[in-house]
DNA sequence: CTGCATGCAAAGGGTTTGCACCGGC
DNA sequence: GCCGGTGCAAACCCTTTGCATGCAG
């Protein structure tokens, strides 16, 4: 989160963050550069990819490696749960926090040094409680 | 699980399960197929991808999305945890199961109908206690 | 024999990178 | 003016797929 230091700033980089932040969901590296482009048609999707990249090293946003073959972006750089629609696709923030007795647990039994509790929740949202689909895991 | 039904019984599918029943981590389809290789030189890599597919499909395995690019392969087709090296990137299980009441706290919360609660702990192995690095997330 | 499985090679999809030009500072 | 950023296109990596042949049942 220093924004400055040793980088500049420019347009393409404010429209990117800005697609960021102003989408509901947790868009893929080609969402962004959809909304981007209506911006800025010129934009290539390798300056969307090197943006990303640069705003996460920089631990202004996070990428997220959930399931699929896509990374996903989110504009909240705190680590955080997500919720992944089994239907649709969609991934949702969790606000809950994961018990710190969770993390004792595991490295008492695993022998490990702990740095991150995340939760990877699969159901079924609100908009789809419906059909019986299950894309991947 | 059902391993018969309209399926056929080859020696690749053999060696491939038993590769990974054997490999002591979470392998990815290029490890089982440089394994099976060693007793099978003619194998193809898509005939691995192919019966790994097959047999997560018949949920006699499971395939992980872990952070990362390269899918990995599971013999445990039950729901269990992981636990990331940070610095090596090995995948290991975590015995401990999560507490019922994160399901309750998250449908309560967001309104979905949880089907699954997955652990995706981080943290530095035992084997790696020392350096400092970071891959990805 | 039948038709699923295999080997090979090419296609696919997402992401990264080399390079010449551009434009913040 | 310097040096990081950009656009473009090609390269990359992993995974999937089309097709002719092979082999289990």
């Amino acid at each position: 989160m220093d924004q400055g230091s040793n980088s500049r700033s420019t347009k393409q980089r404010q429209v990117i963050l800005e697609a960021l932040k102003s989408s509901p969901s947790h868009p893929t590296a080609d969402e962004i550069y959809n909304a981007v482009r209506r911006r800025l048609p010129r934009i290539s999707l390798g300056t969307v990819y090197r943006n990303l990249e640069t705003m996460a090293a920089r631990g202004m946003i996070q990428r997220l490696h959930v399931a699929g073959r896509q990374l996903r972006f989110d504009n909240d750089p705190k680590v955080h749960h997500h919720i992944r629609c089994v239907k649709c696709g969609s991934l949702a923030d969790v606000s809950i926090k994961a018990p710190a007795s969770l993390r004792d647990m595991v490295e008492d039994a695993n022998g490990y040094e702990i740095s991150e509790v995340r939760l990877q929740l699969l159901g079924v949202c609100p908009k789809c409680m419906g059909r019986s689909v299950s894309p991947d895991s």
